[in-house]
DNA sequence: TGACAATATATCATATCTGACATAATATCT
DNA sequence: AGATATTATGTCAGATATGATATATTGTCA
């Protein structure tokens, strides 16, 4: 299976392997998944850009390490706000936020 | 005060003609709330634009006419998930989306 | 003007998100 | 290999968002 898939699903809750599919998932709920995922590539790439560790990055944002862990894996349990106001945080501009909708 | 401005407070909880001001508010708070009002402007747009009512928009949201309003003012008690998931719900293109962030 | 439709505001119980913590899994060294 | 740094995962109490309901306000007709 195809790693963005899989990342997808899991974002979804579901379990990798299992018989779940897309074909449960409205065009909506992808569009939001892989939005929240390509929010969550650039937060991590902007990160490491700095040298940054997730730790580092949590202190900055006033969060944790596992939470900063969260976000840029696309847990379910991270929101698009705290992606947003994060990029924002670390110095995103919007332009390059704006780019994950694309 | 300007009309955008006021909105902007409003949407940071504080009252209209109090003494708080943008002196408060750091660029990524500013930033963010910006990005909301944009959104929620798109949203009122489409909405029109279909010829919804508020009602017949939350029908098809499963939500209700209160929150669209709420959604389409830019309320501090609506996140930028519960917009971006109702601008997909309704139609709006990636694109569209997008230019809020410019 | 009054009647009706549409939108705005207030409140609340439930649902969801958040930071924190513990701990597991990986990576990167010597 | 072991030691250390970094990242990932699980859990939970407190914080915030949500849909719903009631009601107020505003708009739009005749």
């Amino acid at each position: 299976m195809k790693n963005t898939k899989k990342k997808i699903l899991k974002s979804k809750g579901y379990t990798i392997g299992s018989a779940e599919d897309f074909l449960g998932l409205s065009k909506e709920e992808s569009e939001y998944i892989e939005l929240k995922l390509a929010l969550s590539g650039v937060l991590a790439e902007q990160r490491k850009r700095k040298n940054l560790t997730q730790s580092q990055l949590a202190k900055l944002l006033k969060s944790s390490q596992s939470r900063v862990a969260k976000m840029e894996s696309g847990d379910p349990t991270v929101s698009l706000d705290l992606l947003i106001k994060s990029l924002f945080a670390i110095g995103a501009t919007k332009k390059s936020i704006a780019k994950a909708f694309h």
